[in-house]
RNA sequence: GCCCCCAUCGUCUAGAGGCCUAGGACGCCACCCUUUCAAGGUGGAGAUCAGGGGUUCGAAUCCCCUUGGGGGCACCA
């Protein structure tokens, strides 16, 4: 690489933190970490109107939560500023924008513009009549001194605009090669600071990838059209150009840009549905690149290893929810047991609060039913609803799915009594798993009766559900007095129940 | 409308001229395991490599055209 890589993610705080920034924060950290550079993070707050703390915190929580620390960033939470080029949110950096725009206005490459909104508006009707592409036209390009005194004079703010110029501008991208834009295409001479003074977006990552020694500008496709924009400031400013890396962008199922209308795009609401981070880095990593091999399950550490820019693919990728579920459910399983009782208890508790379950287990109990529901769980919030009917006093109960479809009501009371008995039997001290299904398949033998329906009726009568972990391990989590009582409530409801066929 | 980018199973992808009668994964189907649900195992369906021209002894891989898709064209980022 050409000296120090130094690169960087530079989201705004418009909303919460979306799924394609937070791939590329993921590309741009894995990059920096691949060729030991350094990884920066920088808040591009400058439309003041739509940018928030609440949004700013969201981000950068979701950054933290994703693992993706950076090694320059602003200060957060009474921290200080990290690196050599603070501070890294725009808005305090409005001096050096100024004085970026004074250069570029005392070298004419830049002049100031009086039109008014209606104005632009105007052109833009006209040249969309005329089926031109809409473009500056250049109204106030050759303003001379008298003319722009009169404007000051009748108290119009003045944007700024940068000039174009014509010709053509080359970039070799990293991911695409070649790519050369005539400058017509560019919409004319481009509004780089406000009316009110504040700088736009286009010029400030300019200034600031600059100023902050940028090698390499890894970000969406979606820029790739604006690129000759940014290359044309750095020409202008007399700063060197970083190489870009214009990334595929991530897609609805019908191929258009990820959006919040037809996907699910904050990162926060995937942390809320269980996802855990190592699936998601695992996930958004190989959405748009590869390793080349077969491998698939990764680790951040293990990714930012295997990082390359060559296996960046040029087209968009959709974006696979139940792919994502899959890597979740293989995170899942890999987990240690303290480490996934740790993360399942946020869900305990909404849970709680949402009235799934009625009382808050202890460590030492999930830990207990680790064993049968590590493996069944496809995402974190789905616990309420496998070990929920636990830590409630009572499961609701339908008489209907209470009897097993080989089973008539009848037989199903018949079943369950007989269960009871059977179960009461076993003593207290006595009451595990082994103890407990030898009594029962002998029931079912003596009877006649398929285990499995059995099992299903007594499985029903204590969850409430015909989908469970293993009956046995259900009926110990359970304990005696609990199963019995059930058993019997079970016993209660189906002989209230009308006699209709299950 | 103009400019730019892209194009391998439904989806994510391997493939950088012969190893490809195109490999893997998700999803789907079947079977095995099994008290349900999962997990796991085995197998299967699924892509004439968008289409058409070239180049070459040989093309998914190189070139051109067509078609399709996407992105960008703000005093948003």
């Amino acid at each position: 690489m050409n000296g120090d890589v130094r690169v960087r993610i530079a989201p705004s705080p418009t909303g919460p933190l979306h799924i394609g920034t937070a791939r590329t924060a993921l590309f741009n950290y894995l990059f920096a970490r691949r060729h030991g550079g350094t990884f920066i993070l920088r808040l591009e707050d400058t439309d003041v109107a739509r940018s928030s703390i609440a949004y700013e915190k969201d981000i950068l929580d979701g950054l933290h939560w994703l693992g993706l620390r950076w090694d320059e960033g602003p200060e957060v939470a009474g921290q200080a500023a990290r690196g050599p080029y603070a501070p890294y949110r725009q808005m305090e950096r409005l001096a050096s924008y100024a004085e970026a725009a004074r250069q570029l206005l005392a070298e004419d490459k830049a002049y100031p513009c009086y039109c008014t909104a209606d104005e632009l508006a105007a052109d833009r009707a006209a040249q969309q009549a005329a089926h031109e592409p809409p473009h500056y036209v250049g109204r106030c390009a050759a303003l001379i001194p008298a003319e722009r005194a009169a404007r000051e004079l009748e108290g119009r703010p003045a944007a700024i605009r940068f000039r174009i110029g014509e010709g053509t501008v080359a970039f070799d991208d990293l991911v695409r090669g070649r790519v050369e834009i005539d400058t017509s295409a560019l919409g004319g001479d481009l509004v780089i600071v406000r009316g009110d003074g504040t700088p736009l977006y286009h010029f400030t990552v300019v200034v600031d990838d600059a100023a902050m020694r940028i090698s390499h500008v890894i970000r969406g496709e979606d820029h790739l059209s604006n690129t000759p924009k940014h290359i044309l400031l750095f020409r202008a400013l007399g700063v060197p150009e970083p190489l870009f890396a214009h990334l595929p962008l991530i897609l609805n199922p019908d191929r258009t840009k990820m959006s919040k209308r037809k996907s699910q795009t904050a990162i926060s609401d995937y942390i809320a549905q269980g996802f855990v981070r190592e699936a998601l880095v695992n996930y958004l990593a190989l959405l748009g690149w590869s390793t080349g091999t077969e491998e698939e399950i990764l680790s951040l550490d293990e990714l930012a290893a295997r990082f390359d820019v060559e296996h960046v693919q040029k087209g968009g990728a959709v974006f696979d929810r139940e792919r994502l579920e899959w890597l979740n459910g293989q995170w899942i399983r890999k987990l240690s047991a303290d480490e996934l009782i740790d993360r399942l208890r946020p869900f305990l508790e909404a849970d709680l609060h949402a009235g799934v379950i009625e009382r808050m287990p202890d460590d030492d109990e999930v830990c207990a039913l680790l064993p049968v529901i590590q493996e069944r769980l496809p995402t974190l919030g789905t616990v309420g609803e496998l070990i929920g009917f636990l830590f409630v006093e009572a499961v609701a109960l339908d008489p209907a799915m209470l009897v097993p479809k080989r089973w008539d009501p009848t037989t199903t009371r018949d079943g369950l009594g007989a269960a009871r008995d059977a179960l009461a039997a076993v003593g207290e001290v006595s009451w595990e798993a082994d103890e407990l299904e030898p009594p029962l398949r002998a029931l079912a033998l003596e009877r006649g009766w398929k285990a499995g329906d059995l099992f299903m009726a007594i499985r029903v009568a204590v969850t409430g559900r015909t989908a469970t972990p293993p009956l046995f391990d259900t009926l110990v989590a359970l304990g005696r007095d609990r199963t019995l009582g059930r058993l019997d409530r079970a016993i209660a409801v189906l002989a209230e129940a009308p006699e209709v066929v299950g």
